[in-house]
DNA sequence: ATTGCTATTGATAAAAGTTGCAATAAGGAG
DNA sequence: CTCCTTATTGCAACTTTTATCAATAGCAAT
């Protein structure tokens, strides 16, 4: 966790404080990679962070850009720290995952920006389909 | 819902049953567009329904394809009647919302196919961006 | 119309996630 | 180092979602 400074500077110019709370979250993500908020409960609670907390600190982080979320597809959400952007593929049937370059979406989406004027910040999606396995699995 | 018998007949042929319950629902969303479970058992309760039965009844009809799914973005789903294919594109800021017709993805979406061997089923995807207002508001 | 099988529901409890508020503590100023 | 402001936390009530299980009821067969 080399990065922490920088963090807490980054908080502290924008008028927010760094915390014992919001530190052991980090650190819990550091070592985790994907974690849903009741895993992160779970390896951080001992030191006394209630469940308000995390979910609060994980909603902060993730809207100060130090945290990505992503949609595992069932309505329930997976934190991990914000590092290279990249895109999910996760097969339907067994789970199993891909990561996607977006640069595969690059040209898609200046398509629909041209069309709809927004201005789209793709962070972090979630594709579903069907892995090889399954596919030769089920055929 | 002229569509009720055809339906019914498609439960049926995979061993399932058509009940009441599944018929107010599906008349709700007839009438109501994108709807949350929650905003789906407000319109259904009168009936004696559990939000159990929302619930179970919300996932079992869109497992079988006869209702889609959307990611509401804060982890939270929202359910509408399967209809023509498209994708959502909502405001971060405002939640003004834009529908994405799955052409604009085709190619994208062949590119992941060929690099991944999945076999992806984009049903029904959730962009974020900002608008052309909040744009133009926020600079 | 009756029967029997079992998919589906309601009731209940547990788990996951949210909200309001008073007490706490981060960190800038003196 | 001490004081002060206020961002942040813990607590507790509340809403939303999931899981279990016995009772109900769809519907196919007779
Ligand atoms: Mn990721
Ligand atoms: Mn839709
Ligand atoms: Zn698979
Ligand atoms: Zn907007």
């Amino acid at each position: 966790m080399s990065c922490i400074p920088q963090l807490t500077r980054t908080l502290r110019a924008r008028g927010y404080r760094m915390t014992p709370q919001r530190l052991s979250i980090l650190q819990a993500l550091h070592d985790g990679g994907h974690l849903s908020p009741t895993q992160i409960y779970e390896r951080v609670h001992q030191t006394g962070m209630t469940e308000a907390t995390v979910y609060r600190t994980l909603e902060f982080l993730a809207g100060n850009g130090i945290l990505s979320v992503a949609d595992r597809g069932n309505g329930h959400l997976a934190y991990e720290l914000s590092s290279e952007a990249h895109h999910h593929l996760i097969c339907r049937n067994c789970g199993a995952q891909m990561a996607i370059e977006p640069a595969m979406l690059a040209s898609a989406i200046r398509l629909m920006e041209s069309k709809t004027g927004y201005q789209i910040s793709a962070g972090h999606l979630t594709f579903f389909g069907l892995c090889q396995d399954c596919q030769s699995r089920s055929q």
